[in-house]
DNA sequence: TTAACTAACTAACGATCGTTAGTTAGAAAA
DNA sequence: TTTTCTAACTAACGATCGTTAGTTAGTTAA
């Protein structure tokens, strides 16, 4: 099994003993928990968390359903482990750049890139965040105050470049819905692309949609 | 069961008999067979397709699942007459848009035009046409089809408004990109908007999109 | 008045779901 | 060498899934 990241040689030795060394480009080995992580939010990201059982993602494993159970307490629980990490780590990013001292236009940018920073590492980790969000029990309510603030935290920096004159005058909350639905949506859109290519994707989409298209 | 469009009257005559009327503001008749297909897409918009269940929608009709089987012929029916019908019109839509004769300018304004009207017509269908798509079975690759013909129309639109000097010399993938997963995203950001709402929506979205935000 | 139709119902089918219990082979620790 | 641990397995549970068969009360057409 070979992932873009994680090089995965599966060694058969005597009779039908498999070794599994999996590790990242920083040779730290990933856990069997991750990798079922990492399984599950591939296939969340093609079929949506419902459509996904638990033995298909043992399928793709190639083991059975109930060994998933060995290193994960419920389907739910991958579910909690794939969004509420990222969540928390926009919430952070955007509280970390609100309260800089930049200019908004910088802010702006630093929000773009934090986006396609998080976006391009996790990429169908994305996909469970924007779409299957509403699949959380436990951890709903905690999800949501999270987007709340972070959704908070961006409005403030775009009054702020109004007030100041950097911004033009449309009603703000048109501007957040147009620029987050963008960044929300690159998931979908960073193939995998390498980091020369993310800059120029960084660069272009600043451009769109900070300056639009119109010449 | 009161909807903005639809008007439902629910009058008890005799002996435990119902009679349903169902009229929208052209007095034309909800069919049984529409009444459920609205229902599911409001609910499907909720949960997403696969976590909807017959029983879900039956019982928010105040029926038992068998007798949805009256009506239509599978779930998986549903899901096709709500996705294929809004994503012909879509097609249908940008090929007259592409074909007419205006600036490209104009052309773009009427791409989000377009977008906003299918949108705030299908509230719920959007979130079908965005989430779900991919359990269509058998319509797949007709869906399939119709979305890569207006993804094509769209960019040659942009493709166009380059070599005529008309947009700024940026690739037109990001520029499709990040205007059209803005537009796919409108079914989330149109709460019920009155006729004036919307036009004030359109042309804010108009100055974000085609001028940015930056002053 | 009678026959055919409509749209609901009850009951249940086989398939599949997430999950648990108990077992086992090999690796690691003692 | 013996014991403990790890991570897989088989088998199965109860719940729920989409769907079908057959029935029935009331409406419409003949």
């Amino acid at each position: 099994m070979v992932n873009n990241v994680i090089i995965v040689i599966r060694a058969i030795v005597a009779n039908n003993f498999l070794v599994n060394f999996a590790f990242d480009m920083e040779n730290k080995i990933e856990s069997r928990k991750e990798e079922i992580i990492r399984v599950a939010a591939k296939l969340f990201k093609e079929k949506g968390y419902s459509a996904v059982t638990m033995r298909d993602i043992a399928k793709t494993m190639d083991i059975k359903a109930a060994s998933l159970y060995n290193h994960i307490n419920s389907k739910q629980d991958i579910l909690k482990d794939i969004i509420i990490s990222l969540a928390e780590q926009f919430t952070a990013g955007m509280a970390l750049i609100k309260n800089s001292e930049q200019k908004c236009i910088d802010k702006l940018k630093a929000i773009i890139k934090l986006h396609i920073d998080l976006s391009s590492q996790n990429i169908y980790g994305m996909a469970s965040l924007n779409n299957d969000w509403m699949h959380l029990e436990d951890q709903l309510s905690y999800y949501q105050k999270l987007r709340i603030e972070y959704e908070k935290d961006f409005r403030s920096v775009l009054e702020k470049g109004i007030e100041d004159g950097e911004l033009v005058d449309v009603k703000p909350d048109v501007m957040m819905f147009s620029i987050l639905t963008t960044l929300r949506s690159l998931y979908l859109w960073i193939p995998k692309k390498d980091d020369l290519e993310l800059q120029n994707l960084s660069d272009s989409l600043t451009q769109i949609l900070l300056q639009g298209i119109n010449k």
